[in-house]
This record gives C-alpha cells, sequence and structure tokens, in this order.
DNA sequence: TTTGAATGATAGTATTACTATCACAAAAAA
DNA sequence: TTTTTTGTGATAGTAATACTATCATTCAAA
C-alpha cells in the first residue's frame, strides 16, 4: 500500500493550481531555489522565467504577483510543519513533551526529506527565516487576512495555543504565547546566523541554544504560580 | 539656558547629512510621512520628490537608495528609544524597575512629542512595527553589519540585556531575551492591530496587554531558579 | 570676485511588473 | 473522427522603478 500526504492549499492564491502541471511544480521548484538563492527582493518572474525555459507570462499564468507566490511557499511550509507537529505528537499524552517537541521542530533547520519531490524543505526553513515574515508585513495584510491567506500560520499558532492550555488551562496568554514561540524560533535562529551579538549563542551556532532558550521562558511562564 | 538632544547617525547611512539642509530635513520628515502612508514597498523616491518638491536626483543626493533611507529612520528610532530608556531609567536603582520601564517603553504607542521638529515619533512608531524588520531580513545583511547600520538595535539589545543581568546576574540568556522582548514589543503590536488571532487580545487592544504579557515572560524567566 | 557647494531641470537607460495577442500541440468532448 | 478546449510558447508593448549623468543657477564663503 502505498500512501502519501498532500497538502490543500487556498485557491485564491495562485491562478492556476501549480500541483496540476509539470511547469506549476517546476515554477514552486524553482522559485524556492531562486528566492533562497538571491533573496526575495531581488526574486523576478523574468529570472524565474528563464531558469526554467518558460516566459514570465507563462509564470503570470500561475500566480498574480510574487507577494502572492511568497505566501504560497510561506504558506505550504507552515502547513507542513502543523502535519509534521501533528505526527510528532501522536499518541504523546504529556502535553509537556508535545510542547517541547513543537519547540524543537520549529528551531531545528530541517534535514533532506523527500517525502515531496518538489519541495526542498531546507531551503524553504531558511526562507521562511529570512523572507516569511514579509508575508504579512505589506500593506495588504488586512485585505490578504480576509482572504484567509494567513490560515495555516494562524492554526498552527492556535495549535500550539491548545497545547500550552493542556498544559497550564489557566495561563492567560496561550496564544501570545504560542506566535512568540513561532516567530523566535525562526528570527533567533536568523540573528545567530546574521547578527550574533542579539543572541547569546555568538560561538556555539547550534539551533538547540535557541530551543533551550525558548524552553527556559515557556516553561517558566506556564509553570509560575503567581508572582 | 537652553539644552536641546541631538541624535548622531553612522556616516555611512547617507551620502549627504540630511540634518545639515532643509532639504535634508525635508527628505527624512515626508519619507516618513509617506513610508507610513502607502508602505515601505510602494515608496519610491520619485513620489516622495514630488511631494516634497525636488527631484528624484535631489534625493539620491542624499541617500543611496530607499533601503538605506530605511535603516537611518529605524536607526533614528532605535537611538531614540535608548535616550528616552536611558532617560527614564535614570536614578533608579532597582533593576527590576528599569525593566519593566524598557518593557513599556517599547510596547507602548508614542505620545505626540515635538523635541524633534522634522520627526514624527508616532508614525515612526508604526513604520518600525511593520517595516522596522525589514531593514535586517534582506540580502546585504552580513555586509550592512560589517558597517555597523545595526549599531543602535545592538545597542539597546546590550543595554537591556544588562539590565537582565542585573537583575539575576545568573541568568544564562540575556542578550536572546532582550531582542525577544524588543521584537515581541513590536511584532505583538502588529499582530493585535492586524492579525488578532495571533493574540490573546483581540478585542481589548490595549498595549498594556502586550507590557503585562512581555512582563509575564520576562519576570517568570529570570526569577525561575531551576526546574 | 571668485570659487564652490547645493539645488533645479532635464534626459536617458536598464530593469521590473505587468497585460495582450496569436499560434500551436495535445487532450478532452462532441 | 472532428471539433473544441486547455496549456504553453513566442512576441510585443506599456507604465513605473531604480537609478546615472549633465548642465545651469543661486547663494554663501574665501
Amino acid at each position: 500500500m502505498e500512501s502519501y500526504v498532500k497538502i490543500k492549499m487556498n485557491e485564491k492564491l495562485f491562478l492556476r493550481n501549480p500541483e496540476e502541471s509539470e511547469l506549476g511544480k517546476r515554477i514552486v521548484e524553482h522559485s524556492i531555489l531562486l528566492i533562497h538563492d538571491i533573496g526575495f527582493e531581488a526574486f523576478t518572474f523574468k529570472k524565474l522565467a528563464t531558469k526554467i525555459k518558460t516566459t514570465e507570462a507563462g509564470v503570470y499564468r500561475y500566480f498574480e504577483n510574487k507577494h502572492r507566490l511568497l505566501i504560497y511557499i510561506v504558506d505550504w511550509y507552515w502547513c507542513w510543519q502543523e502535519y509534521r507537529l501533528l505526527f510528532q505528537t501522536n499518541n504523546i499524552s504529556k502535553p509537556e513533551i508535545k510542547l517541547k517537541r513543537a519547540i524543537k521542530l520549529l528551531s531545528s533547520h530541517v534535514e533532506i526529506d523527500n517525502t515531496f519531490e518538489y519541495i526542498n524543505e531546507t531551503l524553504l526553513y531558511d526562507i521562511v527565516m529570512r523572507d516569511g515574515a514579509k508575508s504579512y508585513l505589506s500593506s495588504t495584510v488586512k485585505e490578504d487576512n480576509k482572504n484567509k491567506l494567513f490560515q495555516p500560520y494562524k492554526d498552527l499558532c492556535a495549535h500550539i495555543a491548545n497545547i500550552i492550555l493542556e498544559c497550564n488551562k489557566k495561563y492567560k496568554y496561550p496564544r501570545t504565547l504560542a506566535s512568540t514561540i513561532i516567530e523566535m524560533a525562526h528570527s533567533q535562529n536568523y540573528y545567530m546566523k546574521n547578527l550574533p551579538s542579539l543572541t547569546d549563542f555568538a560561538n556555539s551556532k547550534k539551533d538547540s541554544d535557541i530551543s533551550n532558550f525558548l524552553e527556559n521562558i515557556v516553561f517558566s511562564a506556564i509553570n509560575n504560580t503567581g508572582k
């Protein structure tokens, strides 16, 4: 028996579903490679088209613009992380262990994984670290949000918030703490790599340092029983 | 006696010092207004030039490109916050109080302040919230960092890290915690305004909620004496 | 008075971010 | 089998962006 996972994406993200054609998959695959290489600002549909031997117009048939394409791959990432979290915490009853798994998952660089042939999760992790926030740090946030374009991120946040509540159902800031975990897992990794003086991990450069830090703040906050 | 504060900016940020001419000041002043209005992505030197009745080339004489200009105003903001922190914690001996002041300062929207005639700090706070991270989330980070373009942010982080150490000199992650405070103060405010389901403050919308959250995680982490 | 520094005015270029049109091949529907 | 639809390629075109360069003018310092 063969089983495979499919990640269902919001239809508003694309004009034509890239999963349903060879060209579409190449667009997604090479977008990741190219954005990783040159950064989202320098990335253009022209450059991508040249790389995959199609035309600019060809890419525009799939995605309205590069911002939508960014949201597409970032959303894919959050869906994938949510899936991994679900998978890795399955059959675990202790919420503390689940929470630790979640922290580790989000703050660790990803091993090469061939579950999804045309998506390089390792590079995607780096992209989300550097460019992920740009998907919502735009003047179109409100509208994009109405179109549910950030649902995967919000779902993951809600999921982690629930685990936090399982640890301590009286904790007052489950969602805020959850979004803090998610964001810090990525941005502290970015700092460590690029602006190490903003962290305490200048020399070690292990991402386990970040999960230790996050465990430290998360569990002391959750277990803090009054002043 | 008249006293005034002057914020000294890194010379690599500009081609000609905008503080030293009328045009320069107008560039900075209206950049803030315009970026606030239309967002950093849509902001161009052409639009700015039209607004202040000069030419595109006129703006280019001051700033190499819009990214440098962004770093300029963001750096100005961090210098200003550091100055305010120094001022507001002067003569306070208890480090816990200092830390609370720091948290409040960073997570609160700014009142109108006319100390600096051509800079609107209220709008600047919003800009840093939405566009601030873009100053270092670029493919030129490493180089920009070598040129010390992020010094003000790093100084503020180090300053807060020191206060944390005053609270508990054995705390293991002072810098990481400091950068977490700074970043979360801004991004949680952004979430509250634009993506409220990532926070627990959907209805209240008071920025004091954010400082309460930050105090919660910071002090429980610092005072956490082992498992 | 001469010099120089800052600004204004204008022009020009390569690239970006699209939109539109036409032709062709393969697959699906008739 | 023929017809229609769908996806792709090829090409063209446009407005805006991100610059660089040149020349003339003005105003203040030497």
